[in-house]
DNA sequence: GCAAAATGATAGTATTACTATTATATTTGA
DNA sequence: TCAAATATAATAGTAATACTATCATTTTGC
């Protein structure tokens, strides 16, 4: 499995940012060290304050690019799925059949990025992959979500699941749970690997060869299988 | 669907309170007014100081019973989980096929409690499920995980996904991921009925009835077409 | 080399998440 | 039934969080 390694570029709505951290170098040392901090010490005790003393930087520096840490994660989990999106494009962009489609999209986002060299600019995917797994709901779980999805923050999680639920609406015009089904097998992934690390009685999920069978086999039988 | 009244008792883990909620009429009304102030404000607004204000008692004699918020949280998801499993094993205990078993369980998980007049002592059911909905994979997602579970705090959650997964296993022997399908299903359920209140392109969900009827066939055609 | 922009340093506010102390009720059990 | 034990209320206080504001200094781009 080659890791493709070119000069991609993600972008991410304007809305999450004051600055956009692409700008300067300080704006790239935020993005890659707060994912290095929320990563180390979750996002709870993760603080503007702890990630200005790590940068010798000033606090109010760090809120000229962001508003606060929700809006940073909520820029951490755009860029997320607007790569995974990525991958997923490019790797069925030469694939004939939509059942083979699925199932290689569903490979992808079962990946995990492999060691420390893995970094794309400032951002290390391997952490970047940790903090999905054990924050990225909290990116929707809130109060605000209504204006936040408003603002269209949310946009690029949606693109990609309504974008792989067309492929299962292409396998079957009939299935009536496309969008449901892909939702349920994204959070799946990110909250089986979570389940395996910590509370391992509730999967049964020991590589990332397991999800890819677990998963596939569940959506695949799903629609194939659907009766009214 | 007849709803049973009978005066059941949930218990919970000691080692979630300090002092049991149900050992006084304060504590009570801890558990009863925290339900509703949460699921009106939402976990991350929700303070000890305004619980107490609205109690009209001082935030010192809510530490008594509680060492903060998110072992409250822990306290209602584990009673949650218990009610659960109460009703699951209630209503499948004269079914014959583990098959139906399955089926009458993932309808018991889907159940929605209806109106404000469905409590059980303190505990208005409709909230608590709220509640559950949009703040419960915030007792497992932190970063002191895994002290938490060696206290066997999430021991109703694990029961609950291991009891069904039984069932799964006694369907088919052979399915290799009884407990990822059943976590994945329960955690599935709950995070579809957000979807479906508030980002609703990421589901095809709009009533009860399409959350059993989705999440019964995705189970039950999963175990039976696996193939390794 | 100057103007504009970005950063750094410092200070300050309101809120949160507690802990501690003491006074006042309330319960209970001898 | 009264004293002792226990629970609750009231108050105060601390350290940390989540910001906002101001101004001095540095960097940069023309």
């Amino acid at each position: 499995m080659t890791e493709f390694v070119g000069h991609i570029q993600i972008t991410v709505n304007e809305k999450v940012f004051l600055k956009d951290p692409y700008s300067s170098e300080l704006g790239k040392k935020i993005i890659s060290t707060s994912i290095e901090l929320i990563d180390e010490m979750g996002l709870e005790h993760f603080t503007f304050r702890k990630l200005a003393q790590k940068l010798e930087t000033a606090e109010s520096s760090i809120y000229r690019y962001f508003e606060n840490k929700h809006k940073l994660l909520l820029y951490l989990t755009a860029w997320y799925w607007g790569f995974v999106e990525y991958k997923i494009v490019f790797s069925i962009s030469n694939i004939g059949s939509a059942e083979e489609q699925l199932q290689k999209a569903i490979s992808v986002l079962c990946e995990r990025p492999d060691g420390e060299q893995n970094k794309l600019g400032p951002i290390r995917l391997d952490l970047l992959h940790n903090i999905l797994i054990s924050e990225a709901s909290k990116a929707y779980l809130i109060k605000e979500v209504d204006d936040v999805n408003k603002e269209g923050l949310y946009r690029p999680y949606k693109r990609l699941v309504n974008r792989i639920s067309s492929i299962v609406s292409e396998i079957s015009e009939e299935y009536p749970y496309p969008n449901s089904l892909i939702s349920t097998v994204i959070e799946g992934i990110l909250h089986q690997r979570f389940f395996a690390a910590h509370l391992p009685s509730l999967t049964d999920i020991e590589e990332t060869g397991n999800l890819v069978d677990f998963y596939g086999n569940l959506a695949l039988s799903a629609i194939k299988n659907h009766q009214a």
